[in-house]
RNA sequence: GGAGGGUUCGCCUAAUGGUAUGGCACUGGUUUCGAAAACCAGCGGGAGAAAUCCCUUACAGGUUCAAGUCCUGUACCCUCCGCCA
């Protein structure tokens, strides 16, 4: 959500970012029902008082007659009163619906362009293997090494259910481990371990909902699974006004991770690339309401990712979303991507962006600038480490025999074992 | 799942249906070599240059000229019972 004042401000601003989103915004449209609610306000105000200074006089009146008189001009002035306050809450509804739907300004270094298509490769990192045999896909090497169990993960979940287990489930652990050794070491993220079934306002409040409802699990008692650790992080603070010398606070969540996929049916339907169910550590920051700060803790968390994927050895490239790639209240996005040897191309494994106080102001998380004011704080995520890496390791370190090598790095989180190969029995 | 009790500023607290009180804490100032104490001021949110006005007693409705107070619903917390990793 943006400012109201803001938009009033600047309007052209306003109505050019939400082109450069490909989003369809009527910022005239907007502000023709702001006219219309400040006006209502002035009024209902203005008859509000009056009630207020009568209501007053009313008590100290002891002349019967001149009672009676005053009541009756305030049951016509109620009246009106309800007629009017009618209006302003439907004035009102509207009002909000429009303001949820305002997208935030995507930042100048952002490139045009309407879809994935569009983004910019802006690094590249590793040297993609050559394989003297041709390479296998996860899902055949783990399923030969016992990593993995896909019919019976159907038979359990579903379409898109898996079982990791053996040395799927132990270097999946392992990645686990080193994440939190790796941020322990870097200090400053306070590791949470935070809920994935949440309320409807929280979705709303970092604006997953309503543009992306149908992407989400919901209860039959309404709530909502999450798909990342950053809504349940993001809530922790709602409502609240934090102490301005605690800025930054970096948390680092891990939580189960649900997609629904809705819009994603027919793709990557074999393996475990794309899946209802898996698990995430994810990096939330929340700094004063300066752009140069947000920027800097963009650049500081997109760096923590990237050094993770170079420390497991893994080849990647980084691209910069285009802004019709943006989510509505992302200012700027970067997308990790990591080679993905069986589609001989790079595959998205983790997203990094900052929104500004385009979700803050939604979920009312404040701090006491120095001026005594109060501010909205900005926010700031990215994915420390999703579901893939996993992947992307067992078919980057695959060898001809379809034994899989360890990273270095996660060698001492498996018992110091440097291979995964065939046992005699699974 | 069942029964009962509760929710007013960061904490405590007051308010015969008549427009939210006081204290603690906190912030700034005076004083001081410095601090403590004392004193003064501020201390829920919004609009406004200001005067001032509106909103605010968990939330949403209702009754009333007027609701923290009366009525209805919802959320959350506590206690007890039941179930349970």
């Amino acid at each position: 959500m943006l400012d109201i004042k803001f938009i009033r401000e600047n309007k052209d601003l306003v109505s050019a970012g939400a082109k450069k989103k490909h989003i369809d915004f009527n910022v005239e449209e907007l502000l023709k029902i702001d006219d219309k609610r400040r006006e209502l306000t002035q009024s209902v105000e203005k008859k509000r008082a009056e009630q207020n200074a009568v209501s007053q006089k009313i008590v100290k009146v002891s002349d019967k007659k001149a009672k009676e008189q005053m009541i009756i001009e305030m049951k016509m002035l109620k009246a009106e009163l309800e007629k009017e306050g009618k209006e302003l809450r439907e004035i009102m509804q509207k009002w909000q619906t429009f303001m949820i739907s305002v997208p935030n300004i995507p930042d100048i270094s952002v490139p045009d362009g309407a879809s994935d298509a569009d983004n910019k490769e802006i690094k590249t990192y590793g040297i993609i293997p050559q394989f003297d045999f041709i390479p296998k896909s996860h899902i055949e090497l783990m399923q030969n090494l016992g990593m993995l169990d896909l019919e019976r993960g159907t038979k359990v979940a579903g379409f898109r259910g898996y079982f990791l287990k053996g040395d799927g489930a132990r270097l999946q652990f392992a990645l686990w481990r080193f994440i939190e050794d790796f941020f322990s070491r870097k200090g400053g993220f306070t590791p949470m371990i935070v809920p994935s079934l949440l309320r409807r306002e929280l979705l709303l409040g970092t604006g997953y909902i309503p543009q992306g409802e149908e992407d989400l699990y919901k209860t039959q008692d309404g709530e909502y699974l999450s798909g990342t650790a950053e809504v349940a992080m993001m809530g922790y603070y709602m409502d609240e006004v934090l102490d301005k010398k605690n800025l930054p606070i970096k948390m680092l969540g891990f939580s189960d991770a649900f997609r629904r996929e809705a819009g994603a049916h027919g793709k990557d339907t074999k393996g475990i690339l794309r899946v209802h169910e898996f698990y995430k550590f994810e990096q939330v920051v929340l700094c004063e309401a300066s752009h140069a700060e947000s920027v800097k803790f963009h650049e500081e968390i997109q760096r923590n990712t990237e050094e993770i994927t170079e420390a497991l050895g893994l080849p990647y490239r980084v691209v910069i979303n285009c802004a019709g790639d943006l989510g509505l209240g992302q200012v700027k996005k970067y997308d990790i991507e990591v080679w993905l040897p069986s589609e001989n191309t790079y595959r998205e494994t983790g997203s990094a962006s900052y929104f500004h106080d385009f979700q803050t102001r939604r979920l009312n998380i404040r701090y006491r600038d120095d001026d005594g004011k109060l501010k909205f704080v900005h926010s700031l995520n990215n994915t420390a480490l999703s579901g893939r890496p996993l992947i992307m390791i067992v078919e980057n370190y695959q060898q001809a025999d379809g034994s899989i090598k360890i990273p270095e790095a996660l060698q001492p989180y498996m018992n110091g074992q440097s291979i995964i190969t065939k046992k005699i029995s699974n």
